[in-house]
DNA sequence: GTCTACATAGAAAGCGCTTGCTGTCACGTT
DNA sequence: AACGTGACAGCAAGCGCTTTCTATGTAGAC
């Protein structure tokens, strides 16, 4: 029925040990024998059974990716960046490997699952994408299934995750905190001393961090800020409208808006033009994370750019071994201000 | 080192047998050994070896999709709806399923061979998203892959893509034939006469399929096109914006542009409104999938909606044996028009 | 011309799991 | 009282590959 490495054998006239080894070339075969194991490969139309080939070497070529929302671009842009760099087919030499990518949809119990799939398939490495999800329980539970991974020779790799010491992984960190302060502070210089932000969900370290950058910029500048001025919400546009709205009931005064992502600032673009004020004369907008359509916004979304596909293809090679791990096993990688026509100086 | 079976088996004092029984539960086990079975893994804290589990059933539980780019939306939105059903962990019960999306970047030789990594580790099921890459020695090359894989078992399912009736797999079609007809009569019935089309790239089936509907609906109204109106680019903003260029240089008079889809609309958008152009009192432009960030374009966006998760969803479920395929294999999907603020009647 | 060394090929022992078949009880039947 | 009959549990034979160790042939080395 299906053809085995011994019908290539049989047919090359060599033991399956040869056929073995030509195929992996690891092993002196001579180039005359070598060539007639081809031959047979290709004429019998030959596929490795990539199984028993795991089960036998006590490896796979399997990477996963895991990443919170596959629709959203911003994981996108990463998975595609770590893809290229795994190899994927077509990528760099040296055995291909099946790059996976693995849509947790922010759940808990599918982040750990997967992971649990991943150690069952033996995967040579697991880089984990954006931010974690908060809670001490949670956390130990990832630390210790990292841990167990990483034990069992898989590496792993936090790609604009929070480092994990625990859980010995390399991690390539977003200063979110930074990005997000900077950001604010370009907003203040401007004149705003109203501002309203709009999270992302409670349970996400990204939130958190983000918002934290944005109460030390305000803080800095001895602003104080009204509890009423945060509204948390979904990272997607539909809650970035309804939040925004919220916010404008709560206070028509405030004078900026300050998004989690870019998502959610198309959202909160949406949701003032909607009520009838102009960006940026009578309202400010800021993003986060610079994705590709946030240029297109009009007026164009004043972000922070963070160089996701760079860092995920770093993160790649690292997980391929292909790039030393950072000193200490983490990086911070830092995003930058792009001041666009979303923000301007508030009105007198 | 690591845990086996047998050391659960050990442990709970029963035969290895017995435990592959308790974790598969396809065979009657009495509840007390079940038990203890159970208590044994937990303690020992094992997990089943993918591979040998799959080497020694002949089966995996891994089930591929396809996507061309994983950064874009359009297929981030469709691999999401077809994890969700393919069960991923936290879906439907049975077993769970590890479902990967691999990106083949549009690219020949990696859709191929992926599919072959795909067959190496005996997937479960495969599906393919949206369009296919044209070219006769490449469609018979994935025929006869996908062929091969359908009758080892694996269910292929074409999801957004033309019917491969060689390859015996079942498809959802996206109409795109009869959206494009749709989309440029709805322009024609404004009163457009001139229109300029921002194709995608020349080798794709989408590409092709969507132009043919402009250029029928054209015909249908005896509308005579400038071979000067239609030029091709990569499906992606960057492109839509040189293309809309490179049209308004060849015939300044046009009236409306429409765009292979809503990224490439939104280039166009761009490169309109730097050209001085106001949309739609000068130009009317149109999109085609209607992707989330379509409605929050200014003005929003005249395209076609696709229902990539519904489509994805039942692919997903199909791919599962969750539903019955559509009689006769093949299903077309149609999408809708959506008329938005940025088609209108052309200046007199 | 015998001996050591090297290059290459084969034999065979698993890798960890599934599953067909073969027991073994404990019951309910007749 | 003898006997079918389920309900469970275990044995053991692989699944298709990798890899260690061993065998063989050939080429220099002395």
């Amino acid at each position: 029925m299906t053809v085995t490495l011994a019908d290539v054998a049989a047919r090359a006239q060599v033991s399956p040990a040869t056929v073995s080894r030509v195929l992996n070339g690891n092993y002196p075969v001579a180039a005359s024998t070598r060539e007639r194991v081809l031959k047979a490969v290709d004429e019998l139309d030959y596929v490795l059974n990539g199984p028993a080939s795991a089960l036998a070497a006590a490896t796979s070529d399997l990477v996963g990716i895991l990443v919170n929302d596959i629709a959203d671009p911003f994981f996108g842009i990463m998975a595609s960046a770590i893809q290229a760099e795994i190899g994927g087919p077509g990528g760099r030499a040296g055995g291909e490997r099946l790059a996976v990518v693995c849509n947790t949809g922010g759940s808990p119990e599918r982040e750990l699952t997967y992971l649990t799939l991943l150690q069952r398939q033996r995967a040579a490495a697991v880089v984990l994408t954006g931010g974690a999800i908060e809670g001490a329980a949670h956390r130990a539970a990832m630390d210790a299934k990292l841990r167990k991974l990483a034990d069992a020779g898989t590496r792993v790799v936090l790609c604009g995750r929070p480092p994990a010491p625990e859980a010995g992984a390399i991690a390539l960190t977003f200063d979110n905190r930074g990005g997000g302060r900077e950001l604010t502070e370009h907003l203040i210089g401007l004149g705003h001393r109203r501002l309203g932000y709009i999270a992302g969900p409670e349970e996400r370290t990204t939130t958190r961090h983000r918002l934290e950058g944005h109460r030390a910029a305000l803080a800095a500048h001895g602003i104080e800020e009204d509890p009423r001025w945060t509204v948390h919400g979904r990272y997607d546009r539909r809650s970035g409208y309804e939040a925004t709205l919220e916010l404008l009931r709560r206070d028509p005064t405030l004078t900026a808006f300050v998004a989690a992502n870019d998502t959610v600032a198309l959202g909160a673009c949406a949701a003032l033009r909607d009520s009838g004020l102009r960006i940026p004369q009578d309202v400010s907008v800021a993003g986060f994370d610079d994705l590709p359509f946030s240029i297109d916004a009009v007026p164009a979304l004043t972000t922070v750019r963070l160089p996701l596909a760079e860092a995920g293809a770093r993160a790649g090679r690292i997980a391929m071994g292909r790039e030393e791990p950072p000193p200490g096993g983490i990086a911070s990688v830092r995003g930058e201000l792009m001041v666009r026509g979303s923000s301007g100086v508030p009105r007198a």
